[in-house]
DNA sequence: TGCTAAACTTACTTACGTGTAAGTTAGGTA
DNA sequence: TACCTAACTTACACGTAAGTAAGTTTAGCA
């Protein structure tokens, strides 16, 4: 069984881009195939139908984060530091290419998604908040942190809002993640 | 000058449903003609091309809270009640078919809108802020309204979440809305 | 050396979406 | 009554996107 090329990786790698950058509708295996230079067939080869390509990006990104919350968890990194890297990345990638969240690129259009895809979506995005849930009352425990209702509120709060400012910082062509971030720190930290 | 018909508005009422459930991609004019009971091209008539529709969708979001806002305004409706209709109507829309707000159905696939729909978004966009800074502002001088940092951050944060709460109700089958918005009542009111 | 399978390319098909040009209908007007 | 114009329909063109079938190359193995 030969192992030529990393090519199925670099179709994944530039799709998560275009993703993030124009959502699922905003970008073709033809932006792919020219963009590594290969035909249009061959990420066809990779992935039969967009929906294969859509739902092995969600994958990615449920593992990769999944990764993460257990490194964070294993390596009991300090609940406001979690927080901290959060917002963080937020800001940073609103800076670059990869404007959108991964909600944000694909719940607005979900209806159009194919069942697996949005299967694949909501537990993604209960992941997220259930991390954000977690560390939210840690943080309470701690006394690190304060805010008032539930964990569970406030953390769909909190993601909602980083979500909706990743697409006004689009639009505007200002980190309107910053500005949002700064507002929950200043609300949140103690 | 015969005003026969009045399927101009039929077409920008459609096209607004469908903006609000399905994203400004994901619907035709196809999808309006056939739903009129008219054929693709009356569409093409009234709106030559579908920047037009866009521009004119926007400038009727801006026409229309402009007009709200001022009315309120002049009937000086007190603060919590402005803000109550805000967070009453996300509620509400969400659970039928304008689940998307207009900013969070078109921001996310900004770089494909036109420059006039993009300028036009933008003016949108600030004509809400503006207004939700200036009710927090007097909210807080009247003291019915608590918070930290400047109004104007505070009015950021407010809408950006309402925006992403409104694309993950969508997801999710369940009003996130709801929650974030009582999530807001019980930080601010006091 | 020859075979096999992975990883492609070539060359399509099909469908759809935007947009246009030319013809048609029906009110109102001269 | 004849005409004019708004408001359409008919019938296209054109580009693009998803998807497929069949042929080609190349690495590794028997």
């Amino acid at each position: 069984m030969p192992r030529l090329s990393n090519t199925k990786e670099k179709i994944v790698d530039r799709a998560r881009e275009l993703l993030q950058h124009r959502g699922f509708d905003g970008f073709s295996y033809r932006d792919i195939s020219t963009d590594l230079g290969i035909k249009n067939a061959a990420v066809h080869y990779h992935f039969p139908s967009k929906d294969d390509l859509g739902l092995a990006l969600i994958e990615r990104y449920v593992d990769e984060t999944r990764a993460e919350i257990d490194a964070a968890r294993q390596a009991r990194v300090p609940v406001r530091d979690q927080l901290e890297t959060y917002f963080k990345r937020a800001q940073f990638e609103v800076e670059g290419v990869w404007s959108l969240c991964p909600m944000g690129a694909l719940a607005p259009s979900c209806e159009t998604l194919s069942q697996p895809m949005q299967t694949a979506l909501v537990r993604f995005g209960k992941l997220v908040i259930e991390w954000l849930t977690e560390v939210l009352e840690q943080g309470r425990r701690d006394a690190v942190l304060d805010f008032e209702g539930s964990a569970d509120d406030k953390a769909l709060q909190i993601s909602s809002a980083i979500q909706g400012a990743r697409q006004m910082s689009k639009l505007h062509q200002s980190n309107v993640v910053a500005r949002v971030a700064d507002q929950f720190r200043g609300e949140l930290y103690r």
